[in-house]
DNA sequence: TTGATTGCAAAGCATTTGCATGCTA
DNA sequence: TAGCATGCAAATGCTTTGCAATCAA
């Protein structure tokens, strides 16, 4: 925990000087928005974040939120995802290895991975068609083990028994 | 062509077949769509798809071409896609092998690859997290070949010149 | 003081839905 | 004839923008 909040503090000295660099303001809302997303460890959409921050100060607006997410991406320390429902999730970005997501189009879990081999493999085919990769994104998409379980425990109980899909549609 | 022709004729017995099924209805609309759609080779939005099928039949509607899309996906003969600028497009599925895209962030062109090595990473990454993969998605982002070129002449004529972005935001 | 920032309300966009009318089977 | 299909307009959901008031530098 004393070790997490040097980081929140190498990551807000981070967003100052980004703030600073760009000639923008320090103000109070953003930092709690800083704040709170630090804190947060899950892909957060601007909704959910906006739901919790409202909380700790309730004059912070819906718009502030979605601006200083932006700011947060900019100064390198969020990262957009999307996991395929349309909206946009932010990630930390600052420290943390890249990674790819597993989502689950039951329960709507996230699962990340890595894999240095797909990584390379993916340099690799750029490489041939002459084009120079900035950044990637790989999603697969499928039944996560709890409700491959899930699913089993309920046929045996109630055979038609619907799945419950929180990705509406299917992401190509 | 004349091999385009007898492809059409099995795509079309497929959603003919698919319309029956389900009890649905041949219409006029829905068969100008198809066939749109069947003669179009690129990635197709909806809007795009709309665009072209007025020109063929005024009477269609958007809202229509946005349905019979949704159809054609159930039917298997299309596939959703996203490019990563918010919106829907479709390319073609049936008898089209599955492929992963790279999408250029200053021309938007849509190279489409595939690689087995890449699949089976995959698969063996989601066994190890006990998950059971339905689809998945791959884009990289980047720079191609033409416009890195491009990019190089113009850097030398006018150093200080603006790329036109068509994707615009980060893809996670 | 000056110009960035905020929050509200309104606008934007892509997509979906309600509904009266039109058509297919 | 029954009920699916259509197309318009209105609604939706997420995100962005305009703008007057507020606040940091």
């Amino acid at each position: 925990m004393a070790q997490k909040a040097e980081e929140f503090k190498k990551e807000k000295e981070i967003f100052l000087e980004h703030i600073q660099k760009s000639g923008l303001r320090r103000t109070a809302q953003r930092e709690t928005i800083l704040e709170v997303f630090l804190r947060t460890e899950e892909h957060l959409s601007s909704e959910d974040l906006y739901r919790i921050v409202r909380n700790e100060d309730p004059n912070v607006g819906q718009t502030t939120v979605y601006r200083t997410l932006k700011l947060l991406t900019e100064a390198g320390l969020a990262r957009e995802v999307r996991l395929g429902d349309g909206r946009t999730y932010y990630e930390h970005h600052f420290d943390h290895e890249h990674h790819d997501h597993m989502i689950c189009t039951e329960c709507g879990e996230v699962i990340e991975f890595f894999s240095q081999e797909i990584e390379e493999l993916q340099d690799a085919m750029a490489e041939k068609f002459g084009f120079k990769p900035t950044h990637h994104s790989l999603r697969i998409l499928g039944i996560c083990k709890n409700c491959k379980k899930k699913e089993k425990d309920l046929q045996s109980a109630a055979p038609g028994a619907q799945p419950r899909i929180r990705v509406k549609t299917t992401i190509g």
